[in-house]
DNA sequence: ACGCAACATGTAACCGGTTACCATGATAAT
DNA sequence: ATTATCATGGTAACCGGTTACATGTTGCGT
């Protein structure tokens, strides 16, 4: 592979001549820059980002740290951020912590030098261990986690008042005795949405304990949830679960035991990820815009790099809609939570 | 931000000592690695991987250049990817094409001097063009493309086969106007699947000119369809959509038109994207294992990075299954469209 | 014709690691 | 006691770019 000596030699200039012509740099006379791109022609050269970032201090690159990489919701943020990255020509670093806190630290590692900043969702680790292991020069945005007295950047949604606002939803169209399925016990989000099912159901359904079944996100945890139920006989007439996942799992579970949706229970979820719309029945969900998620953390990350203070906008809470679809036996109209904050219009 | 200078000079050695005893070569006695390593920890030193990927020519990450990041049949690719790539300690570096040949060859030399190897996904170049972006030293494994004459290590779906035995099957169910929606012009996947189709048609079937309506292997295509179909008073009892995502589309569309699938028409897709089973009825289609494309490609890759050559199995075929489900009025059974190849048993 | 500014180009240091090669001191062999 | 041997650790070159600074060249005003 050509190198930068190899092009300056062949057009008979210096380094930095070459240097200057290929990047546009003004003090080049118009020959000269045309002999150096003739060389750069001829020898098929491309500049060696690596090294050109080692001087630059900088990549053009951002890294992205996920939990994990399955599902739409995944797929969902990363082109939201990619979608963003994009336009700006930034590169994105995948990596990944599967899960492990262990690992976490080492793709958080594994970073610096590669990336000018990082865009990061730890959905089961402590403030205090995300502080330790990230570097507090390297721009951060957090996805979908308030790192609370961190200080940090970050853009979550709402998920208590969408866990709410659903529960309340359900309340109205008549339901009783609500199960909530709940996700990971470490996980923020699964916590928040939780406490928001169980705030509504204390304050609007007067109900002191709701009945909470356990889950873990996947699809085949919500299965489990119907077979609880079934065998259980808990007296449900409407599950609400803590994401679309586990209500799609949970809905094949209700069909196999001869449930129907929405007429022996009504379901509702939480993400709305696209399969949610094509269920049949359509599956009531709290929408999301999962790749807002990606493109606004992209868009924080990219003014920082800027050099631009965030203030204000440091903290973006997205709050999601409510969506009223056939597993709640409710038309397919789509109806805000609450009024959109100012923080959710400028996203 | 620490340097490899700082810790030698806080532990008292030389730069050399302490980049031996950090990466664990021999000849540093056990008081000093402890004496660095306690700098290090001090320091909070990570090395910069920018510089470590200069000297040591390999950056431990592999470039990862799709046509579009929609959907979920990338977000499967990147999925069967990671999987592979994280166990060897890869990293994974996003390019994106967004469809413009222009932006290929960007993307392409944007990868230069930031990867070891490259897997690529052209579905609508010629191949001489792709030739002219690539680097001949850069290791790289094509996705879903049959370079010919390039002599480039590929894996693929063999789409003309698939389409052929999915024909055969609703003929089989005893189809005779069978309609299909082709994808984009110039995608080769689209192209094999329709010489499948027709030739299916031709040699089963009878039929000469069998009806082809133009899609775009997007959902909103597959609507249009069905409007087309139904408006146009097409005698149809079956649609073979080119992909799922097409098939859902047309799904939705037929049922808007009050058409019943598969009472009035059966539908079957190409793919099995995760949301064809959880349809209802559920998608008669082909089953690609889409991560597998991506995590053999992988795989195929890191040997030849390992210096081990490919030989035979440089070109990797998977062949298909057919799923019958709902759409074709079949049961949930899945039959293999033939019998799984060497080159299929081994991925 | 001379002095000086303005501009083009070259030299070399630097980014932060790795590593070939050499110097040192300790130990072993004679 | 003297020298060969070797493990340990230091010096400096290098990876492939960028860029501060030095140098050379041209053109203008007087």
């Amino acid at each position: 592979m050509a190198t930068l000596r190899d092009v300056a030699r062949e057009a008979g200039v210096s380094v930095a001549t070459a240097s200057r012509a290929i990047n546009g740099l003004g003090n080049v006379t118009a020959p000269t820059r045309a002999a150096v791109m003739a060389a750069v022609k001829k020898l098929n050269f491309v500049p060696h980002s690596g090294a050109r970032s080692l001087t630059r201090r900088k990549t053009d690159t951002v890294g992205v740290i996920l939990p994990d990489l399955f599902g739409e919701f995944f797929s969902e943020i990363i082109r939201g951020i990619d979608l963003v990255a994009h336009e700006s020509g930034m590169h994105l670093l995948l990596g990944n912590m599967h899960g492990s806190t262990h690992e976490t630290a080492a793709a958080i590692a594994a970073m610096r030098g590669r990336v000018d900043g990082l865009l990061v969702m730890p959905p089961d680790l402590k403030p205090e261990l995300l502080a330790d292991y990230l570097d507090p020069a390297l721009p951060t945005v957090l996805l979908n986690y308030d790192a609370g007295p961190l200080d940090l950047p970050f853009v979550a949604v709402d998920n208590y008042q969408g866990a709410y606002a659903m529960t309340e939803a359900l309340l109205a169209r008549g339901a009783r005795n609500i199960v909530h399925i709940a996700g990971p016990k470490h996980n923020r989000d699964a916590r928040d949405r939780q406490r928001g099912f169980v705030d509504a159901m204390a304050k609007i359904g007067g109900v002191r304990n709701p009945a909470i079944l356990p889950g873990d996100f996947s699809e085949e945890s919500g299965a489990q949830a119907a077979r609880l139920l079934v065998q259980g006989q808990l007296p449900a007439d409407a599950v609400f679960a803590a994401n679309d996942q586990m209500a799609v799992g949970l809905i094949a579970g209700l069909a196999e035991a001869g449930k129907s949706v929405p007429g022996d229970v009504m379901v509702a979820g939480f993400d709305d990820i696209p399969l949610a719309r094509h269920l049949n029945p359509s599956l009531s969900t709290m929408q999301v815009h999962i790749d807002r998620l990606g493109s606004t953390a992209m868009m924080m990350l990219l003014r920082i790099l800027r050099g631009e203070t965030l203030g204000a906008a440091s903290a973006t809470i997205l709050t999601p809609a409510l969506i009223a679809r056939g597993t709640t036996g409710g038309a397919a109209n789509r109806v805000a939570a609450q009024p959109a904050t100012a923080a959710d219009a400028s996203a």
